[in-house]
DNA sequence: AGGATCATGTAACCGGTTACATGATTAC
DNA sequence: GTAATCATGTAACCGGTTACATGATCCT
């Protein structure tokens, strides 16, 4: 499945243990396809299992041992068949919880629907400045990891970014909208609540 | 958790079998939230279990018996507190395959990405198409279950198949964007294979 | 004759979430 | 002193997916 081959992905930038590899999870891939270090550390040792890393022990003298992972050959190939096979149909899974109260939105008085729109938009502007904050960090990665074709790179990790921005921008308008369609529904009956 | 409060939900407009109610889902609210029949089937019986609903057998002398569920009062109450109680944090799920093959785009030939964008964009659009479908039976279903409310019910609904549309839209937007940058990056490029 | 639709379920599996457990070092 | 960070895991749970099982009727 699609953790098994980002964890993957990212280890094809350099030998890496559990705990950075969230990190860089959290900093770089989130948006796209996010884990808990619980996951990270599980499918680590099933990847371990199959052949795709290998694993070795780090003694530190400061702090606690590190166990850094490294991908093999076979890992490399399995991640690069895993990009080069495109998938007929797109897992995409449609289920939102907000999108789900809306279809029941005229079962609750105007003035809460309206609040919950509110609610919606202020957790979409936070979801945005989250968007911004990775991609400020982008350009540090790039040279951290000295991948060989670094600007390539870095045109792929924008191409999410915006995908995340336009799609936060869109709901947002969206969000708006509504609350104003409300208002003139509301202006143009008597009576809307049952 | 949201799937019971989906079928709680529309239990609300009247008794349904299983079979039906996956059927209205599938009308209805799968855009929103989707669910399959055996899961369907097994939340039943834990609503069941709970007081939320009730079940009688329905016979029938063509076809098979129908086990015809009913929501209780306790189910309408459960339900209506859902809606009340805005979560102060909206789960919402980032993990999009596409969007993940996309950040590790670089390692594949320009031709083959684009290739990638292109079936992206014509999954979008028959996506599109399947939301038409869903909107033209909404006017169908108001009447059927003779809401009391249909026009305000309707408003609702329609808002969210306004958000499928538009952030589909916007998606193909953003597909066709990122075509048009790789095709300039190129261009500029002697070179862009490593 | 064969496939779609009606109808109800069970069982296994898989992957994501939450809680638990432990313990050192560093920064305020 | 205490909160955050570094570091590695295990176990239970929960919900979504897939496969399996059964059988009638309806339409082509």
């Amino acid at each position: 499945m699609s953790l098994s081959y980002a964890m993957l992905g990212l280890l094809t930038y350099g030998p890496m243990n559990g705990y950075n590899l969230k990190k860089i999870f959290d900093k770089s891939i989130s948006h796209v396809w996010a884990a808990s270090l619980s996951q990270i550390y599980r499918e680590l040792s099933t990847l371990e299992k199959k052949g795709y890393v290998t694993s070795i022990i780090q003694k530190q003298e400061d702090g606690p041992d590190k166990r850094i992972y490294s991908i093999t050959d076979l890992g490399r190939d399995a991640f690069q068949d895993w990009l080069k096979n495109f998938p007929e149909q797109l897992s995409f899974y449609q289920r939102d919880e907000f999108m789900l109260r809306i279809f029941f939105g005229s079962r609750l008085e105007k003035k809460e629907i309206i609040k919950e729109f509110e609610h919606f938009i202020s957790q979409k502007l936070d979801h945005l400045k989250k968007l911004n904050e990775i991609e400020k960090t982008f350009n540090i990665y790039s040279s951290e990891f000295t991948v060989e074709s670094a600007e390539k790179e870095e045109l792929f990790w924008h191409f999410t970014i915006k995908q995340g921005k336009m799609t936060i921008e869109v709901l947002i308008k969206w969000a708006e909208e509504c609350i104003k369609q409300l208002e003139e529904y509301n202006s143009s009956k008597i009576n809307l609540k049952k």
